[in-house]
DNA sequence: GTCCATGTTCTTTA
DNA sequence: CTAAAGAACATGGA
């Protein structure tokens, strides 16, 4: 469910409810979760307040009094929600924070996310720069260093991190770009409009609080809006919203493919 | 029963 | 060796 609009809408919508708050509760804590495996959470938490909440890519990183942080990836299925400790506990809820008047919850069906303890170490290892401020050179360099579809760079995390399937297919359209085209043989002007549309779709997206397609919901419960907008994801066989051409369905890196082979011509 | 799903990581192949 | 494609992970909905 999460990519950079929802997970940074997670973050803004829980802030107000942590950022100062001090654990006084670490319960139901589901052990395949956690990173490293056998991280002892009580003692880590336990009596520590939260100094801060920010994203960084799909990540919500959290920071405590003593200087140690850890990090929350929702995966594919996550949640992330403060509410009232009486609420009932849902299914697959697999860790609760409680922080006095209200309960941090984080559920996890599949179980694709996890709780990532971080300690003093950064959280930067190995994942690429933010898609919300990294310049086109920038972009255009880390592109020309590699020979793939442009759609499967874009969602590889340490070319560039917090893209998914949703916002890679919505910025591809956006820019006019047909999602094979090779990186290595992109011009300039090309990926100077690749970033321009990156950070659009990503910024208009994070106004409407990201798009819910089955599970994504903010910290406050709320879904987003983001979904009516979309003019690509998941729209195959329908009309492109712009020229009325039927949107085609590829499969790329495994992942579903949605472009308009009019408004995103091969070459 | 089948296929598909907002993600990441490990394995296999070229 | 590297890069890219493919499989795997776990659950639920259509």
């Amino acid at each position: 469910m999460p990519e950079l609009p929802e997970v940074q809408t997670v973050v803004t919508t829980l802030q107000p409810h942590a950022v100062g708050q001090k654990i006084t509760g670490v319960h139901s804590v589901r052990t395949d979760i956690l990173s490293p495996p056998g991280l002892r959470l009580l003692t880590c938490l336990k009596n520590r307040t939260i100094t801060s909440i920010d994203r960084r890519a799909k990540r919500i990183v959290f920071t405590l009094d003593d200087g140690n942080r850890f990090y929350i990836h929702l995966g594919m299925t996550g949640r992330l929600t403060a509410g009232p400790p009486d609420a009932p506990t849902l299914p697959h809820t697999h860790l609760v924070l409680s922080l006095g008047d209200v309960e941090i919850r984080f559920r996890d069906p599949r179980r694709f996310g996890g709780i990532f303890w971080l300690g003093h170490n950064p959280c930067d290892d190995k994942i690429g720069p933010e898609p919300l401020t990294i310049s086109a050179n920038e972009l255009l360099a880390r592109l020309k260093k590699t020979r793939r579809a442009i759609k499967t760079a874009l969602l590889d995390q340490r070319l560039i991190a917090g893209i998914g399937n949703i916002y890679a297919d919505e910025a591809l359209f956006h820019a006019g770009i047909h999602p094979r085209r090779l990186t290595h043989r992109l011009n300039p002007d090309e990926v100077r409009r690749l970033t321009q549309s990156i950070k659009r779709v990503l910024r208009q997206a994070i106004k409407a609080k990201g798009s819910t397609l089955r599970d994504y919901v903010a910290a406050d419960n709320q879904p987003g809006t983001y979904r009516q907008y979309h003019k690509m994801y998941d729209r195959a066989g329908q009309p492109c919203r712009k020229c009325n051409t039927t949107i085609k369905r590829i499969v790329l890196g495994g992942r579903s493919t949605c472009f308009c082979p009019n408004c995103q011509p091969r070459r």
